[in-house]
DNA sequence: TAAAAATACTCCATAGGTATTTTAT
DNA sequence: ATAAAATACCTATGGAGTATTTTTA
């Protein structure tokens, strides 16, 4: 049987004061109590910690090095009350974090250092998954958090939003479309809008915008990920809706991608923040969403 | 207020097995008892530690840190205990040695390497102290052993003799005794012996033999050790009785002093090691002595 | 409706207290 | 005679049980 953390207490008193009252008065309880413990602690435990000399006692070797691992015990114990306290006003301890993989590699570089330095004793675990999964992974408790698209249709999350994301049409430097500082949504009436697989949010986003603008898409090619949609673009075969927040990283000098503008509507999608309602963490969830979107904001 | 060891081993469980039924069955406790005391230890630390979602609960990320630091001190509590039960056979933890100056220096590196074997987690604090400080030390519990010379004439203390240590008589190499093999008692009749400073008990041990033999002894030439001692020796300011225990490194080759056996009558002096009656560790104490004694036999 | 956890309650083991005795200075 | 710890004995808190309700898939 395991020592009670309260009769170690009561052994680090007693080698401390090598006094039984003493020792008692720092515990705040009263002498027989302490020797009670004390006793109880060497019946569970098999070894004597005590030797009466004189008219008071001494601490044994062996008592001696019980205490010395005893105050490694309480030091180890008061650091997991120090840790929960933090735990108030911080994230701590492992969060496991999901993000859509159109929202995975253009926003989480951005935002980490902050979290990092706001909640500085969290290990953040992160994972690319689609938006249904997520959502599952989420309402399974198997994630805490997920960063992911609006709408979010589910009143089992909360959300605080991020970033407003406006999409861009990219196309080949050599387009036809690439001469003007603005395209029109009419004008892409005839072009092959690539989409990424099935799954994707950003693949349902962009069909309904492009629905709406008439364009055409070719159903036969589909990309597994935003970056190789991008290749597909450099390399001629059609053009892309590409959200600002990937534009630094996909269409940037040389990589044979550039961008235009909208001018007349701003198609945007609404990057949220996810967590479940009834987490305790609810409130430093929603924290943490204003402080990405701060970060985004004053990164643009 | 920190939390018992019992609430911590139910916050472990219910970490591992995600499912407060499984938990308590694994602590072999009933449902509802794991969740008052998570309940109570949620209440103490002031953090939830679990999340109802669907049908069962999860931990929550704070919940999964604390449970960490629970395993690590649980761990620390399984130690302490493995530790505990290793003290009912070998010696553990801080072990304060007193020993007498004339024993200390010649017989302590010896018997050590045999006691760390034995005793692999006992950790020695060595202290020389001439016998009266040395029983009041053992006495008051302030040390835990001690290595000195019989008689020990004080019935709180037991013993176990670890080497009858014959006196030999050492001198100059140009002494005129040292052309015999062997030094009679009588011969001693006119020679100055060389006493060591009060408090040492081979002072005594020396007086007594040379008052029976009817040596002379300066009373104004003490030494402080016996090595000043046999240094006064070498340079032919007399002659002592030296321990055989001392011979190896006190009257080994270079040092200007040589030893002669007796050979009527073969003084000696017994050293044993002493620790209090009502010790706890006393039968390791004793067996403790049977194998200095073992070590010191078979180095002879 | 069935599984899982929370709640309500009862009980008793034990940590803690007071009073006293034992032990050693 | 006094200081210190052990012992005896009583009390009450809280850890653990059973029975039941609530929640949700």
């Amino acid at each position: 049987m395991r020592p009670t953390i309260r009769q170690l207490e009561y052994l680090v008193a007693l080698d401390t004061h090598g006094h039984v009252g003493r020792a008692a008065a720092a515990c705040f309880v009263t002498q027989p109590t302490l020797s009670a413990q004390i006793r109880e602690l060497e019946k569970h435990v098999g070894v004597s910690v005590t030797e009466r000399v004189g008219r008071g006692i001494a601490v044994t070797a062996a008592g001696r090095e019980l205490a010395t691992r005893a105050r490694v015990i309480l030091q180890a114990a008061d650091e997991l009350l120090e840790s929960a306290h933090r735990s108030e006003t911080e994230l701590t301890g492992p969060l496991r974090v999901g993000a859509i993989p159109t929202v995975a590699p253009y926003l989480l570089a951005r935002v980490l250092p902050a979290v990092r330095e706001r909640h500085p004793s969290v290990q953040m675990h992160l994972l690319e998954l689609r938006t249904a999964p997520l959502m599952a992974a989420l309402a399974a408790a198997e994630l805490d958090l997920g960063l992911m698209a609006l709408p979010i249709d589910d009143d089992r999350f909360d959300h605080e939003v991020v970033l407003v994301d406006p999409f861009l049409l990219a196309m080949a430097p050599d387009h036809r479309l690439a001469n003007q500082s603005h395209v029109s949504m009419r004008g892409i009436r005839d072009e092959t809008v690539l989409l990424l697989e099935d799954g994707h949010c950003l693949r349902d986003q962009t069909l309904e915008i492009c629905d709406w603008a008439g364009a055409q898409n070719d159903g036969g090619i589909q990309g597994t990920s935003l970056h190789t949609i991008c290749q597909m673009v450099a390399a001629g075969m059609g053009v892309t809706l590409l959200p600002s927040s990937a534009r630094q990283i996909e269409a940037r000098d040389g990589t044979g991608v550039v961008v235009r503008h909208f001018s007349d509507t701003k198609p945007s999608r609404d990057v949220a923040l996810a967590w479940r309602k009834p987490a305790p963490a609810a409130p430093l969830y929603e924290e943490l969403g204003r402080l990405m979107a701060d970060r985004l904001a004053e990164a643009a």
